[in-house]
DNA sequence: GAATCCATGTAATTGGTTACATGATTCA
DNA sequence: TGAATCATGTAACCAATTACATGGATTC
């Protein structure tokens, strides 16, 4: 539950925030919500639309009719002052701690018991997805700096927020082939 | 759903893994499964108990009363051969792509809206909590190293697998760190 | 006297995924 | 011809959290 300024109190679930926060960069439909949000965090377009409709309702964010041909027509949303005040409120209330929903650590846990064939696959599978995310956030960060025609150093903009997020994104992964590979060879060392 | 050597199918889901996981390592009781997982996924106590008996139905594990005076009686549960091959063919698996659930990095998507003392303030909460994990993973990668006498270095034990995930962690913390202080640093110099 | 730890479990509610329904357009 | 993209939505189901119930021992 989060305070506006008016002593209103809105009921938005995390996802809520979420698409808030997407809308607060650029106006869309739910359907473009979902394709921004899915690289970021898991989306279900059904998810959504219940969710925007309600927060549409509270008075955080209004819908325009955006009338296409050859496509179906679709609601472009766009923020609304509460939203912007809920979005703020949220940011700077206390965070929950993170949350790790990882297969691969989760497997990791207990490869001691697995053959050695099968651990070693297992974190060259990981290497290899690692590896793609490198490949494609890389390409996205180079098109933010030519789009922008340099690296957004200014906080206020939603660019700046974008490039720090995915620069912190490849300095893990970065670290974490390194430990990939740290690990293969200590497999290979023994067995 | 895991095929058993014999064609049998059983239904799990991941917490179901995760706790034949724990188990695996040192046979214990529910609650001790909790607590042994509190601090790698989020886990609930009501979760376990439908779980674990559901998979002593299927003959994954069994367990024994152990009767306790000034405690209440638990029930330690073990792994049995079906749950340790359910385990072996999970890992051989593929898997599905990890997860962030994390509200801090959901926050700083948005905290471009918000006044640079709520960014700063963001960002020094989470140096805070960060430091505090290392100290904690920290001490706990010493004491299984005294408790081992060395570095475990056989991957058949689940001494190597502890080790292996501490020690990842500790890199990401140490990575994020860094991260952190240089986002402060960008964020002094323009306001 | 209140809170926390130990230990098990059930019930209610919320959150999330999958399936269904509709329908034109584009691409292999 | 079948799949994928665009676009909205509802319904059913499964997963997860929170609340409830019980009760002795210990700690503040």
């Amino acid at each position: 539950m989060a305070d506006g300024a008016q002593g209103k109190t809105f009921k938005i679930n995390k996802l809520g925030y979420n698409i808030l926060g997407v809308i607060a960069r650029v106006p869309q439909s739910g359907y473009d919500v979902v394709k921004a949000l899915s690289k970021f965090r898991p989306v279900n377009i059904s998810q959504v639309y219940p969710i925007v409709a309600e927060m549409e309702e509270q008075g955080l964010l209004s819908s325009d009719e955006v009338v296409q041909t050859g496509k179906p027509n679709k609601k472009v949303y766009h923020l609304l002052e509460p939203g912007r005040r809920a979005l703020q409120d949220w940011i700077a209330a206390p965070s929950d701690p993170p949350e790790q929903r990882d297969d691969f650590v989760n497997k990791v846990y207990s490869f001691w018991l697995s053959p050695a064939g099968d651990r070693a696959s297992l974190v060259r599978d990981r290497l290899q997805h690692i590896h793609e995310e490198v490949a494609y956030f890389s390409a996205k960060l180079e098109a933010l700096h030519e789009e922008f025609g340099g690296v957004p150093d200014d906080p206020d903009t939603w660019q700046f927020s974008r490039q720090v997020l995915m620069t912190r994104r490849l300095i893990l992964y970065r670290n974490e082939i390194d430990w990939c590979n740290a690990l293969l060879q200590k497999m290979g060392e023994t067995k």
